[in-house]
DNA sequence: CTCTTTATGTGCCGAATTGAACAGACTTGA
DNA sequence: TCAAGTCTGTTCAATTCGGCACATAAAGAG
């Protein structure tokens, strides 16, 4: 028999109050869930899959600003009024989400106690982790970046497919880790002549990877 | 006659509501408030002054991760039951700042309308300004963004003082836009000599100083 | 099966950045 | 007033990085 932590507990609970009070979306692997810039009034919740964030800049360049996977919400600062998304959603593998108004959304935060805890729980907690990353743009050379955010996506699945990641693309990486797909091609070349990663359609990182990524 | 908007009375009310839960804390120019690893209890919300984050890596290199000013909030983390704090934080210059022990605050926003509804909002905020300074780390050069910091920094001052801001030094610049110092001074010169920012003792940053930052 | 598209593997060069050193200006405190 | 400490200005070689071009490989469409 499974002991459930407290946290799993709540997230159940709250799941449940969501699905009832939210409309259930599926998208397929690469699909769009909302652009930037397009009206936004819900807030979602992940129930299965991987969702990307991205924003384009100014400047034209893309920037995958979170890799979110289930129990996470995203879309939050329409709560803040928001009137237009701020990042482009998509999701990476295929994606149930659960989407709830944003007004639907205020009233459940104010009465529904099970799901304000649980929304700003994670809240806070996506704070700390944006934290920690913006911390790890600042002090660790790109190389180290590349590494962690491998070993951030290999967590991502679940134990028994053993860090086979379906694969993301270099582009993509590049734009994960803030920099070109070039740089990102060698050193995933250097990564794999070490032999601390393997792919062929999908990833495979090794443990001795954090040995990279910790300086 | 001045109208305030409807966030501004929510933060007089607020205030009063925290100041009355918490205790009062002046600290002087270049004091710590705290510092990373020490035992986190509370929360604390600046009354007056600036406050800068820092974090230090494990490989000994330091990073400024939020420039704080009246009406933000901070160690926000000990909510979610950190027992340390994730940063240092230190005055920039002096300031007055309510502290909220942790379970005090944790009533509050539940039985406290007008509070939850403010933090809950600043932490929004200060999400999205986040993710900002993030996309910014990701997708602009390290010009861009040290313009972009100074600016920051003169927006904080009230408009009577014309930007005149009591000077950070280089080493801090350089840590709040992720760079070295020597490259922090070879800008600084540049921005001077361009006629965008002049400085001795304080800095004055000149409105052209947005076209640097914007592309 | 062939054509098209998409992604990866490589190499190269100029530009940007680091990291370290050192001199001068200024501040502080004994 | 002298000494120590802090901050800025400046230089420079070594390294890292961005941007580009092109070959190859793989996947998908018709």
């Amino acid at each position: 028999m499974h002991k459930m932590r407290a946290i799993d507990i709540q997230a159940a609970s709250a799941n449940g109050i969501l699905e009832e009070a939210g409309t259930l979306r599926r998208v397929a692997a690469d699909g769009i869930i909302y652009t930037q810039g397009a009206p936004a009034q819900s807030v979602f919740f992940i129930q299965k899959g991987i969702v990307m964030l991205t924003v384009r800049a100014r400047n034209r360049r893309r920037a995958v600003i979170a890799i979110l996977s289930a129990g996470s919400f995203f879309s939050e600062p329409c709560l803040n009024d928001h009137r237009k998304h701020l990042s482009t959603a998509t999701a990476i593998t295929a994606t149930s989400i659960i989407v709830i108004k944003k007004n639907v959304m205020a009233r459940m935060l104010v009465k529904e106690a099970s799901v304000s805890s649980f929304f700003w729980t994670s809240l806070l907690t996506s704070m700390i982790q944006l934290r920690d990353d913006f911390h790890d743009m600042l002090v660790s050379t790109s190389e180290q970046r590349l590494a962690r955010a491998l070993l951030h996506m290999a967590q991502m699945h679940p134990p028994h497919q053993v860090a086979h990641i379906p694969i993301v693309n270099q582009q993509i990486l590049a734009e994960m880790v803030g920099t070109t797909r070039s740089r990102v091609n060698f050193f995933m070349n250097r990564f794999r002549k070490r032999g601390l990663i393997s792919y062929n359609g999908y990833l495979h990182v090794k443990n001795a990877l954090k040995t990279v990524a910790l300086r």
